[in-house]
DNA sequence: ATTTGCTGCCTTGTATAACAAAGTACTATG
DNA sequence: CATAGTACTTTGTTATACAAGGCAGCAAAT
């Protein structure tokens, strides 16, 4: 049923502060979306492709480097459209709620 | 975006009176939720061998007959489940949103 | 210093939802 | 009876997410 929204939560997560893909799915679960890494990472990249966001690797005091997240100026504005289909669905389904008997 | 939505949706929309697939292309259409026949009755036909709906033949006066479909006992159960899964991720998109600086 | 375990990243195969495009069948109208 | 319109269906493709597993680097323990 969330089937794309995974694509606009971890974009508005990257467009607040860098970010590296642990701290995404700990947010996401945090917040009852639970996800697994093998969902999460191959949709990174795909959003790297399309260059809606960018990464540089940090080093990390325990454990190996850690490739931390960025928005771009493009990822800022898919972001907006997505926010506005988002509000669209939003109110659809609210709207055919509300009309039920 | 939507995946998995229109579900939700058709299934709600069958609740509330006997529906064919038209109407129901209609009332989406009319939401903004674009969608087309091929989306759709698959849909219904996946909704009735889970048990979830039932259909009556029904003559039209212009055209060949209809499907009319309502929904059973356990499409109502379904339909809770699927609206407690809604809720969840409205909540959590919200909160993902609001937490915007 | 080697093993063990943890962390971070990635890949492959599968299921499913939706779309595009086309096809079938019945009804009504001319 | 031919044509147009309506209703339903099917097939092939794309994309998202999951399951499961693998690989490499770092750290702690023996």
């Amino acid at each position: 049923m969330r089937k794309g929204l995974l694509e606009f939560c971890i974009l508005q997560m990257i467009s607040r502060e860098e970010v590296y893909t642990s701290d995404i799915i700990e947010e996401l679960t945090n917040s009852k979306i639970i996800v697994v890494e093998g969902t999460v990472y191959p949709l990174l990249n795909r959003l790297k492709k399309f260059g809606y966001i960018q990464h540089v690797w940090r080093e990390s005091n325990q454990g190996p480097p850690r490739k931390y997240y960025s928005i771009t100026y493009d990822g800022t504005l898919h972001i907006k459209e997505l926010l506005v289909s988002w509000n669209e669905i939003d109110k659809s389904v609210k709207k055919l709620l509300k009309s039920n008997k």
